[in-house]
DNA sequence: GCCCAGGTGGGTA
DNA sequence: TACCCACATGGG
């Protein structure tokens, strides 16, 4: 796992993937508004909140469901998103006064377990949240992790997402920082790959990370 | 016109 | 548990 992460930093270089300029809470917003959906089109419905003066936890609480989802429309599942962000920001006055500080103080176990209480959350999103936002150490998985290490022999083929983190954070030092640059490196990875493969696949990404056979190795 | 993107929740068997 | 499906826009 050392060695991939070596490897992968050598070839890509370092990523800067959610920059410290960014607010912990506008980095909450953009992992739920980029769930399925690609970062281009983030970008732009957080252009917009900003441009509301939403992206402070009390403003998007107050503002109406209605003219979030309008704002965010460019990240695609605007309606569904509108709710996750006013379920995020209703779970954060309710339990901890609207404050991210009250939130991430708590233990990390019971940070993960009240984020993936809150709808809208899932594993991966609670996992972004921790690492990006509240800065404590966690591995992030995501479908590329998966595909690639199968590939790599390193986790099974239907490893679970608990268990495939369990690995990374066995093998791994818990370092913020580190894991930070390793998830968004092995996201630059899939993307790579699936660029090379992008004109004789059917079934991307899942043909093509299957496909890349030996050249992951020389990749990685 | 088709496929995918820094997923999640709900429904069915 | 294990699959399906809806959500929905914009870029390649």
């Amino acid at each position: 796992m050392n060695e991939v992460y070596s490897r992968l930093f050598t070839r890509f270089g370092p990523q800067h993937w959610w920059p410290q300029t960014d607010g912990a809470f506008e980095i909450i917003v953009g992992a739920i508004l980029t769930q399925n959906t690609s970062w281009t089109n983030v970008e732009k419905a957080m252009a917009n909140l900003r441009h509301a003066d939403l992206l402070t936890p009390d403003a998007l609480n107050g503002a109406m469901e209605k003219r979030l989802a309008t704002l965010i429309r460019p990240s695609g599942c605007f309606n569904l998103k509108a709710k996750k962000l006013k379920a995020f920001t209703r779970f954060l006055f309710e339990k901890h006064h609207g404050k991210l500080a009250h939130l991430f103080k708590q233990d990390l176990a019971i940070l993960r377990d009240e984020l993936l209480a809150v709808y809208g959350i899932g594993p991966e999103t609670a996992d972004s949240i921790i690492l990006y936002a509240a800065e404590k150490p966690i591995f992030v998985v995501d479908a590329y992790t998966r595909r690639i290490f199968a590939r790599l022999e390193l986790v099974r083929e239907d490893v679970t997402y608990d268990e495939t983190q369990h690995l990374f954070m066995e093998k791994l030092p818990h370092h913020t920082a580190m894991f930070n640059e390793y998830h968004a490196l092995v996201v630059a990875l899939g993307k790579d790959i699936c660029k090379k493969n992008k004109p004789r696949c059917d079934v991307c990404p899942l043909i093509k990370i299957c496909h890349m056979g030996n050249n992951a190795e020389s990749v990685t």
